[in-house]
RNA sequence: GCCCGCGUAGCUCAGGGGAUAGAGCGUCUGCCUCCGGAGCAGAAGGCCGUAGGUUCGAAUCCUACCGCGGGCACCA
């Protein structure tokens, strides 16, 4: 799919952090010391050794005809000062940059003053199509599901933070031949309960399932109802009434298990943003009829298809794209080029995201190969497949069951919020039941999302309900306890007025790394909107709570004297708020107590 | 056969040109007169799959190979 797009570099954009300006510090002196060098990247990157360092004069040392060591000097020499209170030159040319203690102090103080803790507004002007989610109605929601559904909704939350206008699509499975057979079978069993008022305790997906498994053994069985079943899909595609309001009783029933399972997940999608099959099936007579006028669909063995110009297959020929099949029938690809035709002509997209499984790769480099050579995609379009492995169980093998069926989301969830209470429980026995339960909830789901997001989404990954309700290392638990620990400091601290910040007062190493982590968080949402990679995010996070469990050891907050402790409760106030936005923008909650 | 993805500590994973490769879990040793110990400090544990190449500098980029997973016409 499209390449990337390469950002502005981030020491000449409009948005601010404090590497941002020791970059603009540096890229300055480097320009104050050699003309020629001017533009240069500055490479200023966090450090072990100071708050940042610049590798820049090495690189630059052949262009500037000098050894590296002399450069480094030279450009020493001319950062201005400001927020960088030492530049030193180590090693064979490196800078080690120091920031002054007011800067940071200032820093915060801005920032924490501010209800959108100055975070930058990147994505403002672009209009983002996320196609995420994805289930198939009538069946039950699985892991792989859970993937699309956590990772599509947090670059969803994301980018809408960084200004972006985020259209969401569910692309339901809600047409094609297995209703037909579904819906045969349940016009020949009337007794079978599927509507929601009509079950007890069992979703209507649930029972869908579990019919549509008997619809097809049925089928395979018995040539009668096969035939029937036949008939009953061209009833469906022709729009007769009696079966159409089956299905669409299907749809609804489905959906609104969906909704249920969505909003225990605290996921953004809702009816609104459903797009499923059923919608594009009007437009795909479209689709064929303009691919073939165009010269770039033909037609092969009686289907049409479009043969890649790239892709051979097994046999060294060209992989086609089927658009319409031999029976007169379309496939998925003639409906997800439907979806890219629409995302481009009526949603008027700037970037479409398609976040489905890495299988998927070929058929969505096939889609974007032949839209491209339709000339459905404008050159300022960017199309990207945020592809992610598969979900693997304690064996190493696809997740399932252990009688080899796969986990259904609901179960998952229970089995995560049960493990959740436990250790709610153990480690709080004094919170109410109620209390209790509800934190369960919140922690349960909130271990399952981070799970999900904290690795990076490419990589197959294993699931592990006990690793991630543990609440130690990088989890979802730790940083909602985090947060709780930070927010029982700002209770006590209730109904003062805000801290005033002394930009004067002492830095504490410890106060430091803090601030250094909090000025971050922008710089951070800019990376995951660019990469689309949601664990940045949650190394982030996990790094800037580590960060301040450093600071709660080393720096007494509400015993320490003014202008300490004005400073201090400045830094907690930041923190809390990185930690509820940031955890807000996976998705989770951030509990007061738990 | 071709294409795509992935090989980093015993396990689960970060790091994707920059200095001695980092966390967590597990193992071992310490720290509870102190704002929530779901914590902290320390120890042990690595030829970053293998071999070449590019570069002042490679876990990172390139090539080949090995291993694992996935994909490659009428299922979605």
């Amino acid at each position: 799919m499209a390449p990337r797009r390469r950002a502005l570099p981030p020491w000449r954009s409009m948005t601010s952090s404090l590497l941002i300006e020791v970059s603009a510090a540096v890229a300055d002196g480097i320009a104050a010391a050699d003309p020629a060098l001017t533009g240069a990247d500055p490479l200023v990157r966090p450090s072990e050794r100071a708050d940042f360092q610049s590798g820049a004069a090495l690189a630059l040392a052949r262009r500037a005809g000098r050894p590296p060591g002399e450069l480094a000097a030279r450009v020493a020499a001319q950062v201005r000062p400001g927020v960088l209170a030492d530049v030193r030159v180590s090693g064979p040319g490196f800078l080690e940059l120091t920031v002054a203690a007011d800067a940071v102090w200032r820093r915060v103080a801005g920032r924490v003053a501010r209800p959108d803790l100055g975070l930058p507004r990147g994505e403002a002007g672009r209009r983002v199509v996320i196609d995420y989610s994805a289930p198939n109605i009538a069946k039950e929601m699985h892991v792989g599901h859970l993937r699309s559904t956590i990772i599509g909704d947090c670059l969803a939350r994301v980018l809408a933070r960084l200004g972006a206008d985020v259209v969401r699509q569910n692309h339901l499975g809600d047409w094609g031949t297995q209703f037909g057979m579904l819906i045969q079978y349940l016009d020949e069993q009337p007794g079978a309960a599927w509507r929601h008022d009509e079950l007890a305790g069992e979703s209507s997906v649930s029972a869908l399932d579990r019919l549509y498994r008997a619809a097809r053994a049925r089928f395979d069985a018995d040539p009668g109802f096969a035939g029937r079943s036949r008939a009953r899909v061209v009833a469906l595609q022709s729009g007769d009434p009696a079966t159409i309001a089956v299905w669409r009783e299907i749809v609804a029933e489905s959906e609104a298990a969906f909704r249920q399972l969505y909003d225990r997940l605290d996921v953004l999608l809702t009816p609104a943003d459903s797009a499923g099959e059923s919608f594009y099936n009007e437009r795909l007579a479209a689709v064929v009829d303009e691919l073939t006028r165009a010269g770039v669909a033909v037609v092969s063995d009686g289907a049409v298809v479009v043969f890649s110009a790239h892709e051979v297959g097994p046999d060294g020929a060209p992989v086609p794209l089927i658009l319409r099949k031999g029976d007169g029938g379309y496939g998925y690809d003639t409906t997800d080029l439907a979806t890219l035709r629409y995302r481009v002509r009526e949603l008027h997209a700037d970037r479409i995201l398609y976040v489905v499984d890495a299988r998927q790769a070929l058929h969505f480099r096939l889609v974007a190969e032949a839209a491209r050579r339709a000339g459905w995609l404008p050159s300022g379009v960017e199309v990207v497949h945020v592809s992610f492995g598969t979900v693997l169980g304690p064996d190493g093998r696809p997740f399932r069951t252990r009688a080899g069926d796969t986990v259904t989301l609901g179960s998952l969830l229970d089995a995560a919020v049960d493990r959740a209470r436990a250790v709610v429980a153990e480690k709080n026995p004094s919170l109410d039941p109620a209390a209790a339960d509800s934190i369960a909830e919140l922690t349960g789901v909130g271990a399952v999302k981070y799970a999900e997001l904290s690795t990076s989404r490419t990589k197959d990954y294993s699931f592990d309900v006990d690793r991630m309700v543990s609440f130690t290392g990088n989890t979802g638990g730790y940083l909602q306890y985090a947060y709780a620990r930070i927010a029982a400091i700002l209770r006590r601290a209730e109904g003062e007025p805000a801290p005033v910040v002394d930009p004067a007062a002492d830095l504490h190493p410890a106060e430091r790394a803090l601030g250094l982590a909090l000025d971050a968080f922008g710089d951070t949402l800019a990376d995951v909107a660019a990469t689309l990679e949601p664990h940045r995010l949650c190394t982030y996070l996990y790094d800037t709570a580590r960060a301040f469990t450093d600071f709660y050891e080393a720096c007494p907050v509400l015993t320490a004297p003014e202008p300490r402790r004005g400073n201090r409760l400045a830094l907690c106030r930041l923190t809390a708020a990185t930690l509820r936005e940031g955890l807000a923008l996976l998705g989770m909650a951030a509990p007061e107590r738990m």
